[in-house]
Formats: C-alpha cells, sequence, structure tokens
RNA sequence: GGAGGGGUGGGUGAGCGGUCUAAACCGCCAGUUUGGAGAACUGGUGUACCUUUGGGUACCGCGGGUUCAAAUCCCGCCCCCUCCGCCA
C-alpha cells in the first residue's frame, strides 16, 4: 500500500514513478476520491463535535430536574443526527473506494531498478562454470523415473498434474536438501518458524497477495482460508499490528514450507518435470527492518541465498528484475538463476525482494527506536533460500553419469550415502 | 461440534447507559534528591486521522444496530479459558 500523503504530497512525481512499471496506472480517481474524503471528515467531525456537546447537556439537564428543557434538547439534535448519519455513510463509501483503488497500485520502483520488460533484466554477476552446451544432458524426469526416484504417474493419480511423488533416495535426496539449507541459515542467525499453510484473508492483504491475485490461489471456501504460495505470505503476518522495538531490528526469520499455487494457464513442454509444480518446497528467509539498512539486509540476504549454492557446487547467476517483471509489493528484486542444462535455459531457484514499508503499511507493522520517537513503518525483505525442486532437477542432471547420481559433498551425511543407487 | 465463562491502554485490572478527557497499581520517561546508584517524592507517559494557532474526531477483540448519548444495551463474527463430544 503505498502512502496517501505522498500521493497527496506530489501526485505527478508518484504517477511517473508508478508508470515505469504500468503504463496505464492513473492516479485522478485516488486523488478526486481523497480530496471527497477530507472534505467528508472535515464537515462530520464538526457535526459530530456539536452532537457531543449537546448530548452532554441532556445528560446534565436530565441530571438536575430539568425533563422538560433536556426534551427539548432532544427534539432539536434529530436534525443533527440525521445528517451525521448520512454523512457517515458517503464517507464509509468513500473509503471503501479508495482503500480498494490503493490497493491494487504497485510498489514504488527504488531508482536502481531498471526500466523495461523481462528481457531488459541485468545479469549482476555469476558463479561458477556454466555447462557445455554441446553436452548431451538427460532430462531430470527421465532420471528421476528411471532411478526410481520421482513418480509423475502416481502423483497425477492422486492428486493431478504437476504433483510429483518423490521416493526412496529421492525424498531423502529432497528432505537433505531442506535440511541443510535450513540448518545453514539457523547457524546465520535466522529463527526458524513452522508457520501454518492456510491462512486467512487478512493475512494474504497484508502480503499483497490479495486483493489482486487471488486467482494463484488455492481456496477452501468452507472456512474461508487460503493454501500459502509462499511462506513470505505467513512471514510478514508475524508481527502484524505490533510496534516493534529498534534494538531488536533486524528481525531474521527462516521457515520451510510446502508452496501451493494454482499456476492457472498453459506452460510450455520445456516446462516438464519439476521446473513448475502445484506443490513444492521452499525454504523462505525473511526480514524485518529499519528503513535506514534495508539495502544493506537486502545484499546480505541474497548472499544468504547464494552460499547454498555455491555449497552445493551449483553455477548460477545473479539478475536484477526490471519495473515490470517484480511482484506488485516490492521495491527492488534480486533473481537467482541456475541453470538446467536439458532445458537449455536459467531458472530462477530464489527471489528476493525489499517490499520497504509496502507490507508494513498494509499489516501496521511499525517499529521505534526511543521511547520517545514516533513509530515508524518498518520495511519488509522476503527472499527463497531457496526453492528446492529445480536444484533436484539439477543435481539430477548436472551428476549423472555411468547410470548413477553423484550426490553432492554437504549432503553426503544427511542422504547417508555417496551415489545413488 | 455442544454448554458455560471471558477478551479494557506496555502489564495486572476496575468500570457495565450520561460528572469531556477510562479508576488504581506496576512498568516506562523526565525532574528533585545523591559523590554515583537505589529508595522516596513530583510531574509526565497510547495510536491514527482532520484542522487556521487552539483544538477536534475515532478507537475498550472485529463488524453492524438501538439511543440525544455506548467500554457499558442488542445482533453477527473472531479469538482465549473450562467442561463434554470427536480425533492424530
Amino acid at each position: 500500500m503505498l502512502d496517501i500523503q505522498k500521493i497527496r504530497a506530489d501526485r505527478a512525481a508518484v504517477e511517473a514513478q508508478l508508470r515505469k512499471r504500468d503504463s496505464t496506472i492513473d492516479l485522478a480517481e485516488i486523488t478526486a476520491l481523497d480530496q471527497r474524503r477530507t472534505a467528508l471528515i472535515t464537515m462530520v467531525e464538526e457535526l459530530k463535535s456539536r452532537r457531543n456537546t449537546g448530548s452532554q447537556r441532556v445528560g446534565q439537564l436530565k441530571k438536575t430536574g430539568c425533563e422538560q428543557e433536556a426534551n427539548e434538547l432532544i427534539e432539536e439534535m434529530h436534525g443533527l443526527v440525521t445528517q451525521i448519519t448520512a454523512l457517515d455513510g458517503q464517507l464509509r463509501d468513500v473509503n471503501s473506494k479508495l482503500d480498494h483503488l490503493l490497493s491494487l497500485l504497485p510498489n514504488l520502483p527504488h531508482a536502481s531498478v531498471p526500466v523495461g520488460k523481462k528481457e531488459d533484466k541485468i545479469i549482476l554477476r555469476s558463479w561458477g562454470e556454466p555447462s557445455p552446451i554441446d553436452a548431451h544432458y538427460k532430462n531430470h524426469a527421465e532420471i528421476g523415473e528411471e532411478l526410481n526416484l520421482l513418480d509423475f504417474k502416481r502423483g497425477a493419480m492422486i492428486a493431478g498434474t504437476r504433483f510429483p511423488i518423490y521416493k526412496g533416495l529421492g525424498a531423502q535426496l529432497e528432505m537433505a536438501l531442506i535440511q541443510f539449507m535450513l540448518s545453514t541459515h539457523i547457524r546465520n542467525g535466522y529463527i526458524p518458524i513452522i508457520p501454518p499453510l492456510l491462512a486467512n484473508p487478512e493475512s494474504f492483504f497484508v502480503a499483497s497477495q490479495l486483493p489482486k491475485f487471488a486467482d494463484d490461489l488455492y481456496y477452501c471456501e468452507t472456512d474461508n482460508l487460503f493454501l500459502t504460495p509462499t511462506a513470505e505470505s505467513l512471514l510478514v503476518n508475524l508481527h502484524r499490528s505490533e510496534i516493534l522495538r529498534g534494538d531488536d531490528l533486524p528481525l531474521k526469520y527462516v521457515a520451510y514450507t510446502p508452496c501451493f499455487r494454482r499456476e492457472a494457464g498453459t506452460y510450455g513442454e520445456e516446462e516438464r518435470g519439476l521446473i513448475r509444480l502445484h506443490q513444492f518446497n521452499k525454504v523462505e528467509l525473511f526480514k524485518f527492518t529499519t528503513p535506514e539498512s534495508s539495502y544493506d539486509e537486502l545484499e546480505h540476504l541474497l548472499v544468504d541465498a547464494e552460499m547454498i549454492l555455491q555449497a552445493l557446487n551449483i553455477h548460477y547467476r545473479v539478475a536484477l528484475l526490471p519495473t515490470t517483471d517484480m511482484a506488485q509489493q516490492a521495491s527492488k528484486t534480486i533473481d537467482i538463476e541456475i541453470f538446467i542444462p536439458a532445458q537449455g535455459r536459467y531458472y530462477e531457484v530464489s527471489s528476493c525482494s525489499n517490499c520497504e514499508d509496502f507490507q508494513a503499511r498494509r499489516g501496521a507493522i511499525r517499529c521505534r527506536s526511543a521511547v520517545k520517537d514516533k513509530p515508524r513503518f518498518v520495511h519488509t525483505l522476503n527472499g527463497s533460500g531457496l526453492a528446492t525442486s529445480r536444484i533436484f532437477a539439477a543435481i539430477l542432471e548436472y551428476n549423472y553419469q555411468d547410470g548413477k547420481i553423484i550426490i553432492p559433498e554437504v549432503l553426503r551425511p544427511l542422504v547417508g550415502t555417496e551415489t545413488i543407487p
């Protein structure tokens, strides 16, 4: 949610910033509603002030036994009350329209974010050796089925397409990845959290998944709960409506959760196997920070995520996303991508974002450095650390030799074997 | 799911239709005092919005309603506690 005061103060500047993300954005209606809102508040509060004074008079009169005068005053005040009721109704309408329109706007992009479309992203750096392009890599889905690590057919039977089953050493490898990531992040000072996997609409509103992106979510109508598409949506609500102590910041959390995404729409052949799923596993990093430190913390978050891939010895590159490719709540997003050889392209395994005060404003998450300071909105940051399924795929495709998979060294104690089979 | 009890400011907790500003205690902040600290004493101590200084409005779990007037009465919902039922 943007600060309405900011729009009020310099509408043209805000509009120009937002149009870098979506050229159709127009703040005219919001500005008009905001002015109407202020006018209504001024009027209705004046009337309420008079009503309150009158009500007190009535009380005094009744106490002193002036029944007659009291009744006359009550009679007089009926008109006032009618006006208040009418204006309150209008105010409510204006407020809900204004809130709705505001809730659809994206965050202001950070100055360092390139303006443009998907393909305008900037590759900041890469790590490790890119795979030789001419090599004949077997697709991870084939390898997984051949070695009895993955079962797509039975997954489809039980739930549907894009719900794979991990089996035997496949399940162990997946669990080892999760375990390795969790323990690494915990060692780096992140507090582990096991959150609910379903959450109410308010929570997804704070995350800014709702109202705009409801179609991506699985929904349990009977209970009015949504399945989480990412732990970000859950963790951001951890301190909803709180005023945090400045000394406690940054607060760093890590959570492993399955993630559920409807992925409505069709996807190409190249996204077979584990690349795009309705349910996948992800270790998520989340931070609550002061406004001053959030961009430094974003860099640290990114490094924390990168360390995992370095430990697994997987080549990756880091990309700064352009304005039109970021999630609504993000001010700046940096992706980590790994190369999937059989598909011949890079895929995102982590998306690290600074949402500044966008989510904090929605969730009234504030901080106060000193007792006398006014509360300020915190900045929230999130990043995968990391999503496992594409890494699982990469491990299979890179490390498959002579019918065997060589397990990365750091995972061996957790999987309990050096090779599969 | 059923029955009963309850949700009040940072904490404990009073108030249950009308002394504007929610009592009291604890905590916290400032001052006095002290060599310094503690204790004691004095004063202060929520958030948001509107506003021309001054001030005003709203908020006692959330949302409606009744009334000139609601923390207080009525309706719906959420959450917590106790018991019963079901269940890993």
